[in-house]
DNA sequence: GAGGATACTTTACGCCATAAGGAGATCTGG
DNA sequence: CCAGATCTCCTTATGGCGTAAAGTATCCTC
């Protein structure tokens, strides 16, 4: 399932997403533009909030500005060009405040929270290719803005590159794991829960030697009552933690003073979630 | 840019990948079945590795065959399910023994880097939609492999899960941003490391503001000589270490002591990389 | 040898992105 | 005030896609 299509042209892209906001079109003839880029743009979340990405197509698209869909190319080289700006603007919701904390680790815990919630309000995102070379400016400036959150840890270059990336995946990782969670349990009508349960029942009807062939993935199971690999804050939330730890680890002088002082209390069990 | 379409029926996926190896097929008439499901799932394996996901249809599929498109739909319900079919079959490649390894460490740095090499082998992959709820024999041994690797660490069950999908999503984005840098150099035949250098310079030209705006981004990028979000071995390998820490710092009893023995020094910037 | 199940084919349908070319609006230079 | 250029948007067409429907040939069981 699941499939994704061919990369735009990324210099096309690039154009588009760093191009002046304001193009200087004095003295220009023909008929005005009854569009613009931001308004197929917004169209095109639009569409693909609310019907998901499968049924965004540039018909569709130029069907809710009231065109058809060639008259989207008037101002967008194609579908993926369209997909990259889609992907940025979505990305431009996040608070771009310089937010003070007191500590590194709440402040990259905000941005984490952050990001989580987007990808969540906008679950399409997770189907555009991540990490592709496509850089808009709201994506580097929501990098910049963890860069700025983890200062403080005053990590080395070389560590400070690997921890944007775990935390950067981390989240869309576990987002798209609850978005499909939900996206699941929507299209089938079943309530978020009984969706991982009725899975683990047909897996054990399939295959009834599970608990013998993963025995530490069945343990991990019940005792934390659900599918390993799922959804839900509560993974985000500690995985975070697991990650905030690795960092601090790195971060120079303080060592082991600054490790896990009240995140990793996050992770006892008996934590009210889902806030 | 990148879509992926819709998912498909998991039911029928999960009978196809759980399903018993031997239908019992006594007693059939007809003609005998020329291919199988198996053969399928290779050829489709084999298209995606030649010439990518977006090559990949039915009637490819079928031609390597020597069969129609239509012929597939005998032994699979449609694309979808043959998608969630080649996904558990190459994550199958993974190496399966319990290979001992004195710290856990090694052992999850062993998991994490057969994974990643998994991945860069199909990058297809990577297009399939993660953590979507469609598990197959293969996915959750390599779960159940990573957990037997994290056990000498004796985590809570909570900070377990959090760590096994901060790993995974960790290896899965990395190699995404790889796969992702690989293909788009091999499509412009441009060198990998001329490609993030031309990127930048493009950037350089659309946005001159470009260092005000983002003065940790651009330090960081002179800082490691590169794009902070790329692609490459190195930030992999930096940002594993990160994880372990976090790990180690979850570990208990030994706490201090058993963070960052000499993973972390990977990270020195003069290790011979790319290996 | 008849009848029925099965493998596979051909054809067709409705989508998709988008190339090509044309119609009408709106500007500039005369 | 009027070319002619320019621009938006349309209609049409092309070649792909996944797959539904129906036909044909093959092979088994009775």
């Amino acid at each position: 399932m699941t499939v994704y299509a061919g990369q735009g042209d990324p210099r096309r892209s690039l154009t588009l997403l760093w191009g002046a906001p304001e193009e200087v079109r004095t003295g220009r003839s023909g008929p005005k533009p009854g569009l613009s880029v931001d308004a197929i743009v917004s169209a095109g979340i639009a569409v693909a909030d609310a019907d998901g990405m499968a049924a965004l197509s540039m018909r569709a698209v130029g069907e809710r500005l009231g065109r058809t869909a060639m008259a989207l190319y008037t101002y967008v080289p194609g579908k993926a060009e369209l997909l990259d700006l889609m992907h940025d603007r979505a990305l431009a919701e996040l608070p771009g405040g310089a937010t003070a904390f007191d500590d590194w680790r709440a402040a990259v815990t905000n941005w984490a929270e952050q990001l989580y919630d987007c990808y969540l309000r906008h679950p399409w995102m997770l189907q555009v290719s991540q990490a592709r070379p496509v850089l808009g400016p709201a994506e580097l400036a929501a990098m910049e803005r963890l860069l700025t959150a983890l200062q403080p840890a005053a990590l080395s270059p070389e560590r400070l590159r690997g921890a944007v990336a775990a935390l950067w995946q981390f989240v869309r990782g576990t987002a798209a794991a609850t978005a499909d969670a939900r996206g699941a349990a929507a299209a089938t009508g079943i309530a978020d829960e009984d969706w991982w349960a009725a899975r683990s029942a047909r897996l054990a009807e399939l295959a009834p030697d599970f608990p013998e062939r993963f025995p530490l993935l069945t343990a991990l199971q019940s005792a934390t009552g659900g599918a390993p690999e799922d959804s839900g804050r509560e993974v985000f939330r500690t995985g975070l933690a697991v990650l905030l730890d690795g960092v601090a680890a790195g971060a120079p002088g303080q060592g082991a003073r600054d490790r896990a002082p009240d995140m990793a209390a996050d992770t006892t069990p008996d934590s009210p979630d889902t806030a």
